[in-house]
RNA sequence: GGCCCCUUAGUUUAAUGGAUAAAACAGGAGACUUCUAAGCUUCUGAUGCGGGUUCGAUUCCUGCAGGGGCCA
C-alpha cells in the first residue's frame, strides 16, 4: 500500500539525517487541500534533531527522493509534510474498483460470534431493539467484510418475569385459543399493569414464573409454548425485514439450567453463599457483588448469562464473541465477565461486551399500542408514509428500503456508548445527511451509467485526462478500505457513515456542477460515477441498508 | 453514599494529540430549468468553567458545575 511506501521512504530520510527513534506517522489530513497525505514527523523530532519544525521538514523533504504514486511533496508551516498522489495513481484505483473494493485482510482467519437484536418474546419489539439490530447487524457485516468468518446469533429472553405476566393475562382472560402478536402484546401491556396494582395477581405471576423456569407440563406449559412459537416466527419475520438474518439462536430457558449448574460448580470458589443466595463477590475487584442464584433457587440474567458463555464457546470456539447491549449494562457486564473469566479464562478473555448507547426520547410522540415505546414496526411504517410521498413513483419495495434507511442511518451515524436522542422529527431525516441522502446520491449515479449504456469496465484512461482535474470525491474514493479497516478494528460503524456522507456530498457537488455524458472526458467521468456507485453500495451494505437503483 | 459515562453553532452530530473545529437541520440570499431538485451554490453561527502536561489540547490528567446510568 502506498501509505507504506511513503511512511518507509520517511524513515530512510530520517535516518540519512541522524534521527532513529522516531516512529513516522502518515495520516489523512481533514482538508484536501493539505494533500492526500500528511506527516507530522518534523514537529515530533524537531527537539531531538535540534532544527526548528520547519526547517526539519524541508530537510526530509529533500531526502525523500521520488515516491512511486507520489507527485508532489511539500514542506509546510508549521512543520507538516504534505504529500499529493499522481494523477496516474488516482487512474489506477478508479480503474481497480470492483464488486470486493474495500474488503480487507485485518480480521482474517478469525471466527467472530456477533449476538444482537436480544428480542424478549411475549413483549413488543420496540425502537430499542431496532437500535440494537442496525448496530449489530453493521457490526457483523463490517467484521466480514475485514476478512473475519461471522456468525450471527440472537440470544431470546424467553423465559422471564415478563414471559409469566403475558402469559398470566392469557390465562385469565382465556385468550389461549385467539393468541396473535397483538394479543400477546396486549397481554403483556395488561399483566405488567397488573402485577404492579394487586398483591394477589403478583403472587399469582410469581408462581407462574416458577413454573416456567421448572418447566412443569400443564395449561401454563402448553399456552407458554404456543405463544413462544408465534413470537419467535414474529422475530424473525422483523429480523428479516431489517435486513438480518441469525444462523444460531440460544434462549435463556437453556442457558438458565446449565448456567445455574456452572455457577453451583463454582460455589464456593468462585461464587459464595450469602443468605440463602448465590452471589459474587465483584467488590474484591472492584466492581459490584451481584446475586447469580436467589434465595429461591432461581437462576438470574446472571447465570443465564454465565450458561450462554458455554453454549457458545462449545458450539462455535469463537476468537471473539460479540455481545451487542444498552449501555446501561455495561458495569454489569463487568461483572460477567470477570466471573466468566474465573471460571474459564478463555470465556472471558474472548467476550467483548460492546456497549451502544441509550435511547432518550424527546419532542413529538411517536403513535405506540403498548406503553410509551414506540413498535418497531410501527415506526417504519410511519417513516415509510412519509418517504412514499416525496416517492413520485409509487414503489412500495423502494419507499420499504428507504425507510429503514433513514431509520438506520439515525442509529449509526454517532460514535458508540453516547445516548442516542431519539427526536422522531429530528433524528428521522430524509433530507441532508441522512440514509435516503446516500441512497439518492447512488441512485443518481446508477441512472446516469444506465443513459450511458451502464459502463461495466472502466474504460482505458491515458493522456486525455487533465492533471487539474481531480474532483474532491474522486481523492475520497482510495481511502475508502482503510474507512473499513479503522470501522473494523474498533468497531466502530459511525466511521463509515461519516466517510459515505462526505464522499455523497463531495459526489453531488461535482454532479451538480459537471455534464457527464456527452461533455469532455465522458469516458472519464463515467468510470469516476460508477467507481462512485460501487463504493456507496459496498459503503451501504457495510451499514446494513439497501441501495435501491431508482427512486 | 460508592462507581461508570456524557457536556462542541439555536438543534442533532463529526473531528487519529496537529494546520482555518467539519456537516446537516432551522434561518437569510441565490442559480440552472439539459444526465434524478430526497439535489446544487452562498451567508450567519460553537469546544460548560478553572488549573496542569505538551512545540501544539475538543482530544490526555485534575478540580468544579450540569446531565445520564449502575449498585446498595
Amino acid at each position: 500500500m502506498i501509505e507504506k511506501r511513503v511512511k518507509e521512504s520517511i524513515q530512510t530520510a530520517l535516518k540519512k539525517l541522524g534521527i532513529h527513534s522516531i516512529e513516522p506517522k502518515v495520516e489523512y489530513p481533514a482538508d484536501l487541500s493539505h494533500g492526500d497525505f500528511s506527516s507530522n514527523v518534523a514537529m515530533v523530532a524537531s527537539q531531538e534533531a535540534k532544527v526548528n519544525p520547519k526547517e526539519l521538514a524541508e530537510k526530509i523533504v529533500a531526502e525523500l527522493g521520488a515516491i512511486e504514486g507520489i507527485e508532489k511533496i511539500e514542506a509546510v508551516s508549521p512543520g507538516f509534510i504534505n504529500f499529493y498522489l499522481s494523477r496516474r495513481y488516482f487512474v489506477d484505483v478508479v480503474k481497480s474498483i470492483d464488486d470486493e473494493w474495500g474488503e480487507g485482510q485485518s480480521l482474517k482467519g478469525k471466527k467472530i460470534l456477533v449476538e444482537y437484536a436480544q428480542p424478549n418474546l411475549f413483549k413488543p419489539f420496540h425502537v430499542g431493539h431496532l437500535l440494537n439490530t442496525a448496530i449489530g447487524e453493521s457490526l457483523s457485516r463490517i467484521a466480514q467484510f475485514a476478512g473475519a468468518s461471522v456468525v450471527n446469533i440472537s440470544y431470546p429472553s424467553d423465559i422471564s418475569l415478563g414471559v409469566a405476566k403475558a402469559v398470566w393475562s392469557i390465562l385469565k382472560n382465556k385468550k389461549e385459543n385467539e393468541l396473535s402478536i397483538n394479543t400477546m402484546g396486549e397481554a403483556y401491556a395488561d399483566g405488567t399493569k397488573q402485577y404492579e396494582d394487586s398483591k394477589e395477581t403478583k403472587e399469582e405471576i410469581d408462581d407462574i414464573n416458577v413454573a416456567l423456569n421448572s418447566q412443569k407440563e400443564g395449561d401454563v406449559w402448553n399456552v407458554y409454548q404456543k405463544g413462544r412459537e408465534l413470537n419467535l416466527n414474529y422475530f424473525k419475520t422483523i429480523a428479516k425485514r431489517l435486513g438480518s438474518e441469525f444462523a444460531g439462536m440460544f434462549f435463556e430457558s437453556e442457558s438458565g439450567v446449565i448456567g445455574k449448574q456452572i455457577v453451583l460448580d463454582n460455589t464456593p470458589g468462585v461464587f459464595e453463599k450469602s443468605e440463602g443466595a448465590v452471589i459474587f463477590k465483584g467488590e474484591e475487584y472492584g466492581l459490584h457483588t451481584r446475586v447469580f442464584i436467589t434465595s429461591k433457587d432461581l437462576p438470574v440474567y446472571e447465570s443465564k448469562d454465565i450458561g450462554l458463555l458455554k453454549l457458545k464457546f462449545e458450539k462455535y470456539n469463537p476468537d471473539i464473541s460479540i455481545v451487542v447491549t444498552d449501555i446501561e449494562q455495561k458495569q454489569y457486564f463487568e461483572v460477567i465477565k470477570k466471573a466468566a473469566t474465573l471460571i474459564n479464562k478463555t470465556w472471558g478473555e474472548n467476550s467483548l461486551y460492546w456497549q451502544h448507547g441509550r435511547l432518550r426520547f424527546e419532542g413529538g410522540k411517536v403513535s405506540s399500542r403498548y406503553g410509551n415505546v414506540p413498535l418497531a414496526e410501527d415506526l417504519i411504517d410511519q417513516v415509510k408514509s412519509i418517504v412514499s410521498k416525496k416517492q413520485s413513483r409509487g414503489d412500495e419495495n423502494v419507499s420499504e428500503h428507504v425507510a429503514i434507511a433513514a431509520l438506520k442511518y439515525a442509529f449509526l451515524r454517532s460514535s458508540s456508548g453516547k445516548n442516542v436522542i431519539f427526536d422522531f422529527e429530528k433524528s428521522i431525516s430524509v433530507e441532508g445527511d441522512s440514509g435516503p441522502y446516500l441512497q439518492y446520491s447512488y441512485a443518481r449515479a446508477k441512472s446516469v451509467l444506465e443513459k450511458a449504456g451502464d459502463v461495466k469496465k472502466a474504460p482505458e484512461l491515458t493522456q486525455e485526462l487533465a492533471p487539474e482535474l481531480i474532483p474532491e470525491f474522486e481523492r475520497l474514493l482510495p481511502r475508502f478500505p482503510s474507512v473499513v479497516e479503522r470501522a473494523a478494528q474498533e468497531y466502530e460503524p459511525h466511521y463509515v457513515t461519516t466517510y459515505l456522507t462526505e464522499l455523497a456530498g463531495a459526489f453531488n457537488s461535482w454532479y451538480g456542477q459537471e455534464r457527464i455524458i456527452d461533455a469532455e472526458y465522458e469516458a472519464y467521468k463515467l468510470a469516476l460515477t460508477r467507481a462512485f456507485a460501487l463504493t456507496m453500495k459496498n459503503g451501504l451494505w457495510l451499514l446494513g441498508i439497501e441501495a435501491p437503483e431508482r427512486m
